[in-house]
DNA sequence: GAGACGTGGGG
DNA sequence: TCCCCAAGTCT
């Protein structure tokens, strides 16, 4: 069913797969690092560490992993909270659907899977934000299931490895990539390997300057042999990102309250808090485009006084720059669509709401502002 | 299948 | 400053 691509990777032999088992198991019992996810048996926190971990890096995961472990220490405990304080607890994090989903599924898990998360490939993959890596990568570590886990890092080791060609992007070339690691896994220790593959690719067959000399599986290794080890895994070039610029409203009330508004859930950085407008038209002042954003989402006019700050960003495939400009509300109250909410905020609730990496430097520049008027 | 989806670290 | 990229999934 799967078509075969035609390859330039050397075949395989018993003995050749053997040593790349041994070699990286050896290397990995002596090189494996401690991380809190490693001294645990409950699937539920394997789970866990295995969604923050996607996209993400070990050092970046690992203090979001202990507090929310921390703060939701069972599947139970995180399908009670609300999804606001998921998110609160998942602010900086990124990829905020990991944290929407991670609540959806827990939910799921205590209506239907008896408070158990489930064992089988089909169940869990039938869970939101659940698909093939972490799919396998929680049922071989937390239920020893002989399941490769294909994530960048095993996918660079086996291109190099094997001396993959083909575009490593293509679900061709992942197939094949899939095949070779299940040929290659130890059956004993099916989570152990998972885990020493990609510890190898983070450590030491890293994507640029690989450490070729300390790598165990260089007696086998293809592409070290032919000395071309970064010219894979093969994958096409990106296109570069656009920029837009971003107009925002700082608008207090007479007790001093920021107003603040709740992005959509579907949207991107669902459900975070955000200060009210918007992205500038083509032709367009920031002033202008600040006052018709506010005024198209939340029904109210405002008069800006003169910008405040402005925060550079680069999201994932565009960057963009915001403009924050103080202002007041010019006549009226601001009145949410049904379905979006706003609220005026006090600085306890500030610290409170999950905003993401622009909205919470601006919340931080207001209040140290504050501080330093009232310190006067 | 291609593009959306965050953030921070390193070269 | 810029570009790359990191334990992917969803649409």
């Amino acid at each position: 069913m799967t078509k075969r691509v035609p390859s330039t990777h050397v075949p395989t032999n018993a003995a050749r797969r053997r040593a790349f088992r041994e070699n990286l198991l050896a290397w990995y019992d002596a090189n494996r690092r401690n991380m809190p996810w490693r001294n645990t048996s409950d699937p539920y926190r394997i789970w866990l560490s295995e969604v923050m971990l996607q996209q993400t890096r070990v050092d970046q995961a690992e203090p979001y992993y202990r507090r929310f472990a921390a703060r939701f220490p069972t599947v139970e405990r995180l399908a009670a909270a609300s999804l606001d304080d998921v998110l609160a607890c998942w602010e900086g994090l990124g990829y905020y659907s990991r944290a929407r989903n991670l609540h959806k599924a827990a939910r799921r898990i205590v209506e239907t899977f008896g408070g158990r998360l489930p064992d089988e490939e089909e169940a869990i993959r039938s869970l939101p934000g659940v698909g093939p890596y972490t799919a396998a990568a929680v049922l071989s570590i937390a239920y020893g299931k002989a399941l490769p886990a294909l994530d960048g890092n095993a996918i660079r080791v086996l291109a190099r490895v094997f001396r993959v060609a083909e575009d490593a992007t293509r679900a061709g070339t992942r197939n094949q990539l899939r095949d070779l690691a299940a040929d290659l896994m130890d059956s004993a220790r099916p989570g152990a390997f998972n885990q020493a593959v990609m510890e190898l690719g983070a450590n030491v067959c890293k994507p640029a300057a690989p450490r070729c000399e300390a790598c165990p599986l260089r007696p086998v290794c293809a592409a070290a042999e032919a000395g071309d080890q970064t010219a894979f895994p093969v994958t096409p070039p990106r296109k570069k990102t656009p920029h837009f610029d971003v107009a925002v409203a700082i608008v207090f009330d007479d007790a001093g309250r920021l107003l603040v508004c709740k992005r959509p859930e579907e949207a991107m950085l669902g459900g975070l808090w955000e200060f009210p407008g918007g992205k500038r038209k083509p032709g367009e002042t920031l002033e202008a485009a600040c006052r018709r954003a506010v005024r198209k989402k939340w029904n109210v006019d405002v008069e800006t006084r003169g910008l405040a700050r402005r925060i550079d960003h680069a999201y994932t495939h565009f960057r963009i720059t915001m403009h924050a400009f103080r202002a007041s509300i010019a006549a009226g109250a601001p009145r949410a669509p049904a379905d979006r909410a706003f609220m005026w905020a006090d600085r306890a609730e500030l610290q409170t709401l999950a905003f993401s990496r622009t909205g919470r430097l601006l919340v931080e520049f207001l209040s140290l502002e504050q501080a330093q008027k009232s310190g006067e």
